[in-house]
DNA sequence: TTTAGGG
DNA sequence: CCCTAAA
């Protein structure tokens, strides 16, 4: 069971619930942040209370914490109320006494944009603040008034500490950090441990990442669910045109929809923390959802560029650019349930610095995840298999045979009419910007690391001719300092820690189309989209990497649910896209059939009417602001009065661009007679 | 928050 | 598509 071993680790712990943005505030925008201290109690409490719930579930029979009973028993009223009934959560039991490593949570966008000043790292490891006083200093812990992305977060702690939350757990301090994710509602659905790790495909419908001796990584099936986008264009009679619209040709209501969401569930509110109200999405919240949207995607070089029209790819500038200040207003901002994204849920993650903190491992026994069906379509990665050669008794050469490296993960994003060859080319950028720098190798050795780069393979017992050496390779951030938690508990008695000490890694490249229905695999993003040329290849890549005790990628990955929609999926370049920073929107052109929505509403409504353009016209287009919209009718402007030759993308229809240059004229006419008026 | 423009 | 000054 998946808590007894918590228990077995001595859990006891402090959860951290993400409350969901809904519970904000009555209008929705309220600050988000908050350092209410009633706030985080109240936070706290719902920690509380889920970590009872969660006891209680494993311990079916027996009740747990008292302390925690009131909590307990509200528990599911609790989660509904915080409407965070569908989101996830993690559940981090950090190594006590282990500095956390900072890396490892700050490469965690999520977390990042949650969690001010790495509140959440302070939380963890400060000692001052809870260990030693059994507490938490709320006026330390800044607790975030809403996490979306995460949507719930759970953060145990191995150290008794009641804190606001007065919530006692049994409190021997635990070495094992571990971590849990899942959705809430996961909660009761939860599998056993046992059967998680058997199963270690990703339909478990849960992510468990386990300490140091293995990682089992269980995407969220239903996070990861179909996406599918579809955009209509609904055509009514528009009536009232005459005298409104200065055209007199009969207008058509056209409204460009586009539902990112599976089914019931659209735009942001599919997460359960949006209000699911018809108000069109401000601008500055459709900013904020995608904001994270793209994060942690590897952004391939624009193979193809099109789509804009007189500047195709709007200079891609590194995510950054303007870092200056702004920039704690930006990571507040950043707290919007993931649409549209793709989720490497993986150890690797990447680090402040840029790296990749990954620990894809590969041990000599190769040990496989069981049947993961997770791949599906093309595995590019082949297994990796170490082994030791025997020992030349002479000159004590160790050889080893590694055939291959598995990569990573890798997720692009490519237009459809980009040639097979640039799909080569953008993989292979992909793969050299991950292998550039970002990572090492790592040497594992009998489930430990091997750290010291001065010792020789004898001092190391490389050199031993050890079928069952277990020497394991994997690749590893560069610069993450990987730190060694005092591991108490035996690698070997853990489910996943086999004696070899190997973890069992599993990267899958797949390309698929852009038609992809829910399927089993959600690991693997199914892509679809109707926005056109958005159709990509996508590479995903899911991995679940091992156990090495130390890994301080074993962090949590928050799995948000993906979304529909055109991921972009470039790598990861972790130097240009620092999680810390905004990632910029995925680039989703706009269709012939947007681009008539938007000159008949335009003409319609002038220009200079934006916001009331996107209602009109694109109010079920939530990836469509009126700042888009403006700016897509400033390019269709300047399309039209360029030869066709000029333009690229798709192209447009001469008759609707005959009709932008008309209502530009027609408005901009229409703009200088009232300013001389006045 | 929107608009309007430059980048 | 991003960023922002202004409104």
């Amino acid at each position: 069971m998946v808590f007894q071993r918590r228990l077995d680790y001595g859990f006891d712990g402090y959860q951290v619930p993400v409350v969901p943005r809904a519970s904000r505030s009555a209008r929705g925008r309220g600050p988000i942040r908050k350092k209410s201290e009633n706030n985080q109690k109240h936070a706290f409490e719902i920690l509380a209370s889920v970590a009872g719930e969660i006891l209680q579930e494993e311990e079916t029979s027996a009740p747990t914490n008292t302390a925690c009973g009131k909590d307990l028993c509200n528990v599911k009223n609790t989660i509904q109320q915080e409407q965070v009934d569908r989101g996830k959560f993690l559940i981090i039991e950090p190594l006590l006494g282990e500095p956390c490593n900072e890396k490892a949570f700050a490469c965690i966008p999520e977390l990042q944009g949650h969690w001010h000043g790495n509140a959440l790292n302070k939380f963890l490891h400060n000692q001052e603040s809870f260990n030693s006083q059994g507490s938490f200093a709320s006026e330390r812990f800044d607790y975030p008034e809403t996490i979306y992305v995460a949507e719930k977060l759970v953060v145990v702690n191995s150290k008794n500490a009641g804190g606001s939350s007065s919530c006692e757990m049994n409190g021997e301090s635990s070495h094992a950090r571990k971590i849990f994710k899942g959705k809430v509602e996961g909660l009761t659905e939860r599998k056993p441990e046992a059967e998680l790790v058997k199963s270690s495909s990703i339909e478990s419908g849960t992510l468990l990442v386990k300490d140091g001796s293995e990682d089992a990584m269980d995407l969220d099936a239903g996070s990861i669910g179909h996406a599918s986008v579809e955009s209509n264009v609904k055509a009514s009679l528009f009536k009232d045109c005459i005298g409104l619209c200065p055209f007199s040709r009969p207008c058509a209501d056209v409204e460009v929809v586009s539902r990112d969401d599976d089914g019931k569930s659209s735009g942001c509110s599919q997460y359960g923390a949006m209000p699911k109200t018809s108000r069109p999405l401000s601008y500055t919240e459709t900013r904020r959802m995608s904001n994270l949207t793209a994060s942690r995607h590897w952004r391939a070089a624009p193979i193809s560029k099109s789509g804009g029209y007189f500047r195709t790819d709007w200079k891609t500038k590194p995510p950054f650019r303007n870092g200056r200040t702004s920039y704690s207003c930006q990571r507040s901002q950043k707290i919007f349930p993931f649409k549209k994204r793709k989720f490497f849920d993986q150890s690797t993650l990447p680090t402040s610095d840029g790296a990749f903190h990954c620990e894809d491992i590969f041990n000599s026994s190769n040990k496989r995840t069981n049947g993961n069906d997770m791949v599906s379509a093309t595995e590019a990665s082949s297994s990796v298999k170490s082994q030791h050669a025997s020992l030349d008794s002479r000159d004590c050469n160790v050889k080893l045979s590694i055939k291959s490296f598995k990569v990573p993960e890798l997720f692009i994003e490519i237009p459809a009419t980009a040639t097979v060859g640039s799909l080569k080319r953008t993989v292979m950028e992909a793969i050299t910007s991950i292998l550039g720098d970002g990572l090492h190798v790592g040497i594992l050795l009998q489930g430990k690391k091997v750290r010291d780069d001065n010792k020789t393979l004898l001092q190391t017992g490389i050199s031993e001719d050890d079928k069952h050496s277990n020497l394991g390779f994997m690749l590893e951030s560069r610069h993450a300092k990987m730190m060694s938690p005092p591991h108490t508990k035996n690698p070997s008695n853990l489910p996943f820690s086999a004696p070899g000490g190997i973890t069992r890694h599993t990267t899958s490249l797949m390309l698929q189309e852009g038609t992809s229905h829910a399927s089993s695999v959600p690991a693997e993003t199914n892509f679809s989209s109707s926005v056109g040329s958005d159709l990509g290849a996508v590479c995903s890549l899911a991995k679940a990497s091992t156990a090495d005790k130390m890994s301080d990628s074993r962090a949590l990955v928050p799995v948000p649910a993906i979304g529909r929609g055109a991921l972009s999926v470039v790598p990861f370049n972790c130097k240009s896209m620092h999680p810390e920073f905004g990632q910029r929107r995925i680039r989703r052109p706009f269709t012939v059939s947007e681009v008539e929505a938007l000159v008949q509403a335009v003409e319609r409504l002038g220009t200079g009417r934006w916001r009331d353009v996107k209602l009109h016209a694109f109010d079920k287009a939530n990836h469509r602001t009126y700042v888009d919209l403006k700016d897509k009718w400033k390019t269709l402007v300047h399309t039209a009065r360029i030869s066709p030759q000029q333009r690229r993308g798709e192209p447009v229809p001469q008759e609707v661009l005959d009709r932008v240059l008309a209502a530009h004229a027609y408005w901009s006419y229409r703009r200088q007679l009232v300013k001389a008026e006045v």
